[in-house]
DNA sequence: TTCTCCGGTATCATTGAGTATACCAAATTT
DNA sequence: AAATTTGGTATACTCAATGATACCGGAGAA
């Protein structure tokens, strides 16, 4: 029995600490006020960088820049570079980046839902 | 026919805007390294702040301390003390603090995949 | 009585994420 | 011909988040 509840409270812990880790891990990765959001706009199907500056309220062309060049060396995004077609600069999403759909997704959700709860509170207040 | 397509377009924007909000009011809410880890670490039944702080790996407890105090003003965390019982103080999550569930289910899933993927290349190339 | 553990706080230093602003060359529009 | 759009880059700066370190009172153990 004890050897049993030593076991099994030991594999809890190691399952914790490895989540933890990748809980920290994917942090690290989409660390930051912008990956998502460029990431987001790029699945939705946004190519140019006009486009997707014009999609992501608030952010600079500088750091669209930085982030975009960052994420092709991450395999994030691929740009491809064709002077003579007529849209000359094209960004696209990697499979890599679709893999991030799951957590874009949750967290839209709650972001909606959030909106939604502070809406009832304020009215429920207000009434 | 135009008319159809340019309501279509239109309304997919505003969809496409909307959601961009949601993700960024989320992003805001959730800034920085610690806050989901602790979230996961209080929902996984963690409640001493010792506790807490060991099942994060980095956390020094001046981040700690900063985080819960703001986590427990946000309605995060419940803050119990009682300097009688066996153990004085208890953080407990509130239900607000579970909704971030799913969102923390996915990112843990995405970094263990991760990890899988680089272990994948790794025995590959060598190989 | 001294030592250690618990639950933190105070102070100072750092740093990198993000902002503001100006600028650029090529293509297109007016 | 002049203005605007596109796809950015360069420089300088700010500031909030984080880290490092030392410290604190109270409780219990050695």
């Amino acid at each position: 029995m004890f050897l049993y509840l030593s076991i099994k409270y030991i594999l809890m812990a190691r399952n914790q600490q490895e989540e933890v880790r990748a809980l920290q891990d994917t942090i690290y990765v989409l660390g930051g006020k912008w990956k998502l959001p460029i990431i987001n706009s790029i699945c939705n199907g946004n190519t140019r960088f006009k486009e997707i500056q014009q999609s992501i309220p608030g952010i600079t062309a500088r750091m669209l820049s930085k982030e975009l060049k960052d994420m092709e060396l991450n395999n994030l995004v691929k740009r491809t570079e064709d002077r003579d077609a007529v849209i000359p600069i094209l960004y696209e999403s990697t499979d890599y980046c679709k893999s991030f759909g799951p957590i874009i997704t949750e967290m839209i959700n709650w972001g909606i839902s959030h909106r939604e709860h502070i809406r009832n509170k304020k009215t429920n207040t207000t009434v």
